[in-house]
DNA sequence: GGCCAGGTGTAAA
DNA sequence: TTTACACATGGC
């Protein structure tokens, strides 16, 4: 049993499970996965929720939405200009994927998620992993700072991360999911030392 | 009042 | 390839 593993089990014994992600569905997971970048997840539920009280939380209804009135409705979660009309481009996206899972086609892909503009590797794993459950590692702040922590692996590359995560335990994306989850529990009692100045 | 939060894209060096 | 900066709100 490596470290990584024994972590885990630890992490999960002082916290328990946390049951991520939480939403109601796929396209809340996808929805939120966007809304949270560089952003506190209070000010995510705040947006999620006002679009889910003005029934536009699911794809057509917020396609149909106006430029101005979608802005309003996730103001809360900043970057609101730039995150609606992400939103916009990864919910096209999402209707394709939903299209051509109906009819038995290709799966959906890390390529075609990143290529949607908005969309960068640690959304694009999030939602791999959450939205669709594949056993992909998500990487984020908390986790490099983990690492860091622990000694565990000092890398630079998002990607070298990932890979080291993936190589130390069984496949599984309910663990992956759950040991993702328990590092930003973690990262959250954590504060950072200092700040190196980004 | 400044720092931080479950990043990403772009431009310049 | 690396670094710098814009994007923005809300909580402490």
């Amino acid at each position: 049993m490596n470290k990584v593993r024994r972590l885990y089990a630890t992490l999960l014994r002082r916290y328990g499970p946390q049951g991520w992600w939480p939403a109601e569905s796929q396209y809340e997971i996808i929805v939120g996965a966007l809304l949270t970048q560089n952003t506190n997840w209070k000010n995510v539920e705040s947006a999620i929720s006002n679009l889910k009280r003005a029934g536009r939380l699911e794809p057509e209804g917020l396609l149909c939405t106006g430029s101005g009135e979608l802005e309003a409705l996730i103001r809360p979660s900043g970057f609101y200009r730039q995150k609606a009309e992400r939103l916009r481009a990864l919910t096209r996206k999402y209707l394709e994927i939903a299209g051509r899972q109906k009819s038995g086609a290709r799966a959906v892909s890390r390529e075609e998620l990143l290529a949607v503009k908005g969309v960068g590797k640690e959304t694009a794993d999030s939602i791999l992993l959450y939205a669709y459950g594949k056993p992909i590692f998500v990487i984020d702040a908390y986790t490099r700072r983990f690492c860091k922590r622990h000694s565990l692996f000092e890398g630079k590359e998002y990607d070298e991360y990932r890979e080291f995560f993936e190589s130390s335990l069984p496949r599984s994306a309910k663990m992956f999911k759950e040991y993702h989850a328990l590092i930003v529990r973690w990262g959250k009692e954590n504060g950072q030392e200092k700040k190196t100045k980004k």
